[in-house]
DNA sequence: TATTGTTATACTCTATAACTATA
DNA sequence: TATAGTTATAGAGTATAACAATA
């Protein structure tokens, strides 16, 4: 599709929106959720599945009510991500005798392997998006990027620790 | 909701996560994107609305088809949007007399009120977000997002020009 | 009666594609 | 035949709420 010649079109965002550091964060992070999505994608899984595995990796033996407050997502969604790992194999579902309500979420073996491969390409996905910019300035965003996510995101809070000791 | 005493329950996001830019970018922009959203229906409009406003106020006779280019959305999606702000009385559409299937869009003198608040919420909502942030760092931050908006939003590249010469 | 996990439902956002009127 | 705008449809993603089992 050319430009019209009778009409002097907008090339894009208006000056003040890119002015906007908010803007900019709102259209990167939907920009960056959708490339992550389509890359998870073609591994079969889902940017969830990782956040899934690394938080089971932690060590803690983790109940699914555990797992949807520790990642802020709804339980009923939930069932369906875990339902989709445990048919790939790499979670198995354990009742826990002492309170036959509750399931322990466990990672398998195969998990672990899965956890790996998506270990890198969470760090492919990460290089590739902040290529533009040089090994500093990637430490200055993320730094920045972490107070506003201690300010902003609830399940961040715990980083006060991490940051501190860092 | 208290925590269970039989389990010791992961508090939030696993640490690798939280080191990853990536991840805090999207996190972020949703939830600066849930925020705004909501801030705007208070006031009765979206910030696709605002968007749409502060386009036409850079002073070019729109088409819908350039507007809808400009701002990366949806031509079908558009119409809505318009049809809203028709009904709000912020703009008027015209048709193109020499190419009739044509539509201009051209703000009203209340649309151009309208457009000075939502600046001024545009405003509030950076403000607010930010705030964790000193007044360099926000510098900071908005160089960084530009340079990886330039990369990414196609939107965005015009901004070269604006970049260099600011 | 309250809680864990499950299932069902509905609602928003978006993308696609059919449709019209004009060219 | 192609284009500008409109309308209709379907899909993903998410939130809500009803439900069964257990406490």
């Amino acid at each position: 599709m050319q430009t019209s010649t009778t009409q002097p079109a907008a090339e894009g965002y208006p000056d003040e929106l890119i002015s906007s550091a908010l803007f900019l964060l709102k259209r990167l992070g939907m920009t960056a959720k959708d490339e992550s999505f389509r890359a998870y994608e073609e591994a079969g899984l889902h940017p969830y599945h990782y956040a899934i595995l690394a938080l089971l990796d932690e060590g803690v033996r983790e109940t699914q009510g555990a797992i949807a407050q520790a990642l802020g997502y709804d339980k009923g969604q939930l069932v369906g991500l875990l339902d989709e790992l445990e048919r790939a194999g790499f979670v198995e579902r354990r009742r826990d005798t002492v309170d036959r309500r509750r399931h322990f979420v466990l990672m398998t073996p195969s998990g672990r392997e899965a956890l790996e491969r998506l270990r890198r390409l969470s760090a492919e996905l990460d290089e590739r998006f902040l290529a533009p910019l040089t090994d500093a300035e990637r430490d200055q965003l993320h730094a920045l990027l972490l107070k506003l996510a201690q300010a902003h995101l609830p399940n961040c809070r715990k980083v006060a620790a991490i940051s501190a000791a860092s």
